[in-house]
DNA sequence: AAGATGCACAACCGCATTGTG
DNA sequence: ACACAATGCGGTTGTGCATCT
């Protein structure tokens, strides 16, 4: 029995939006929130399937979305959060405000990808590329070398994780780090300090967003307020990787055993690993490396 | 000026996960 | 505990626009 897939029905339309569409379920979920999905098109009158009506609103006319290229900041942050978190869209733009995950995605694709690839770092694992890799670049380069100092402080934090399951609650058959943990450290008081001093390095490394709005999501992570995640609370199953989760972190991490403790300064050392000074002027450096050795 | 090519972005597809009866 | 429906997510594709030849 197969799944009926979501469009299966005649007469559904498929393909770009209209102005008439957009505006029909505009204000049909203002008027009555989305509800369900899948009985919306039909309660708004549009001919599309709920997924479609989802993705339109949720991608393009939510009226938080952040429109407009993304800054400087922006794309550091996805860089680095990219670093941690691998191809998790969502989780992503979940510490952009007003960015979607689909922009996210867009954005690693067509830019952020080649411009690692062009300064020699393996735009998914984050590891510079060894001799013989698709550059030309040095290894040596500021840029490559804090790719590495962080992709090795990761695995080293992955490891601890590994070897650390206790501290998770976790079964010992899950070797498996929750990569969730590495967003709730950037979201930590360890990941704030990590920013603080990064922010002293630099005159100035909050990105617009935060700068024009203490409360956006990245402003909102440094206070550390507590909101006791399921994984700080010990309740850390696999379903707790939703990403719709506030992802906040709870401070008394820190001192729920010596462990932790452990777990607490490694993690300091490791975000203080990343990119010192947050140096990623290769970003803004785009001339420099934008054209691809071939590139 | 016209066709070819590349790029950016919106949208779709299918699988995974979660919710519910 | 199970089956099914609903929703979320990530990968991929299609399309329109800009640039190049």
């Amino acid at each position: 029995m197969g799944r009926t897939p979501c469009c299966e029905r005649k007469g559904l339309k498929k393909g770009p939006w209209g102005p008439e569409e957009d505006e029909i379920l505009i204000n049909y979920i203002n008027k009555h929130g989305h509800g369900s999905w899948r009985s919306l098109p039909k309660l708004a009158g549009l001919r599309r399937c709920g997924k479609s009506c989802r993705l339109r609103w949720t991608n393009y006319l939510r009226p938080d979305i952040k429109r407009g290229p993304f800054t400087l900041d922006e794309e550091k942050l996805v860089i680095q959060l990219h670093a941690i978190l691998g191809n998790r869209w969502a989780a992503i733009a979940s510490q952009l405000p007003g960015r979607t995950d689909n922009e996210i995605k867009n954005l690693w694709n067509t830019h952020l990808k080649k411009r690692l690839l062009c300064m020699g770092v393996d735009p998914m694992t984050h590891e510079p590329f060894t001799s013989g890799g698709p550059t030309t670049r040095p290894r040596s380069s500021p840029a490559t070398r804090h790719m590495a100092q962080w992709e090795s402080a990761r695995l080293e934090a992955e490891a601890r994780l590994s070897k650390g399951s206790l501290f998770f609650n976790s079964p010992p058959t899950s070797v498996k780090p929750d990569p969730d943990f590495f967003l709730r450290l950037w979201n930590s008081e360890v990941g704030e300090s990590f920013r603080i001093l990064n922010g002293e390095a630099k005159t100035d490394c909050r990105s617009p967003i935060s700068q024009a709005s203490s409360s956006t999501k990245c402003g909102s992570v440094s206070g550390v307020t507590i909101d006791v995640g399921p994984i700080a609370a010990g309740s850390s199953t696999p379903k707790s990787s939703r990403t719709e989760d506030p992802i906040m972190f709870d401070a008394s991490f820190s001192s729920c055993s010596n462990e932790s403790e452990d777990s607490s300064d490694t993690a300091l050392q490791l975000l203080l690993d990343f990119p010192i000074n947050n140096d990623m002027s290769f970003l803004e450096d785009v001339d420099t490396y934008a054209k691809p050795p071939q590139c």
